[in-house]
DNA sequence: ATTTTATGTCAGTGTTGTTGACTTTCCAAG
DNA sequence: CTTGGAAAGTCAACAACACTGACATAAAAT
């Protein structure tokens, strides 16, 4: 559409507008089938998937206070709260007050909350691993990289902060 | 795409699920910024995603009929009929009886709809484009393989259905 | 004539988001 | 030390939007 550029000699073929749809239209049906294995899951417990999020968020932040977990997930401390109060009277996560701020409340999952943690992520791994293994190292890769740019720059940091694999 | 293959000497360490849980999280904080720039958009309009998703599909494909948009969409019809009544009563939306099947309405964007249309995907794209360019058009080759990969097979055929831009 | 298909509607329920009001705790300025 | 504000969390009420189930209408198919 605009993008001049072609003094570099790149082709910028992939910027053109229908390409971008078919970015869209991509984003849209993956993330339909990257929620369907743990929406199955959830909803055999009564569950949905702001549940599976704060889940997923606190067993990989053991401790989290739910201000941070506020900040990551983007609601309501109201919204959230729903959340965590039932996932507590069930038994799958634990709050314990600060022990230097007392107003601040740290987050575990506990034995059960774990269980029903792997069982979730299990399912969605199960899904990316054959997409990953389909496409090749290189193609996930170029996923990774294109993913990173197309978030917030306050989101990307929260990504950015999980332990790398490799490092 | 290339699939290597242990046999091969590939490390398979992209497969680890240290690496699957990078992608899940990718995914999920993508998906947030995807959707950020439209979501703004539609608010002031009162409307909200689904507002959006069924505006994007008869776009794409005008004089679809109601059930073909249920199909793409995978809600129920109630949920759509909701969305497409307001649509219509606001002018965006119009739906004509069918000549061959009179029981069938076939669904098309009023110019009103039309600038609503092209006002959200503007902003999607823009947020796409500058993630493509950043990202280069390798990266963005990977990107599509492994979303097309993350599809259940259904929503790859409706995918697969898209006018291909280079063809 | 009967059945099936496509669409629309009404009523009721559940999840998840919101705002508003409130409590408890911490901290800092007077 | 007290007081006043900020921060963390909770409770209650409401709105948006998804779902199920039951039902209605019209037209196509058998």
């Amino acid at each position: 559409m605009d993008q001049p550029g072609p003094s570099s000699g790149e082709s910028l073929l992939f910027l053109t507008d229908e390409q971008l749809r078919k970015g869209i239209e991509a984003m849209f049906f993956a993330y339909r089938g990257f929620t369907a294995d743990p929406d199955r899951i959830l909803e055999d417990h009564g569950y949905g998937r702001a549940h599976h999020r704060a889940i997923h968020f606190i067993h990989r932040a053991p401790g989290t206070t739910v201000n941070n977990l506020l900040n990551i997930l983007g609601v309501t401390k109201q919204s959230l709260n729903r959340v965590l109060r039932t996932l507590q009277s069930d038994g799958l996560v634990e709050a314990r007050v600060g022990a230097k701020d007392k107003r601040e409340r740290h987050l575990y999952l506990t034995a059960k909350g774990g269980e029903l943690e792997r069982a979730l992520s299990d399912a969605q791994r199960q899904r990316m691993r054959a997409a990953f293994r389909e496409a090749g190292p290189n193609a996930v890769a170029g996923f990774r990289t294109v993913l990173e740019h197309m978030m917030d720059p306050e989101m990307r940091r929260h990504y950015a902060a999980m332990k790398e694999p490799g490092q």
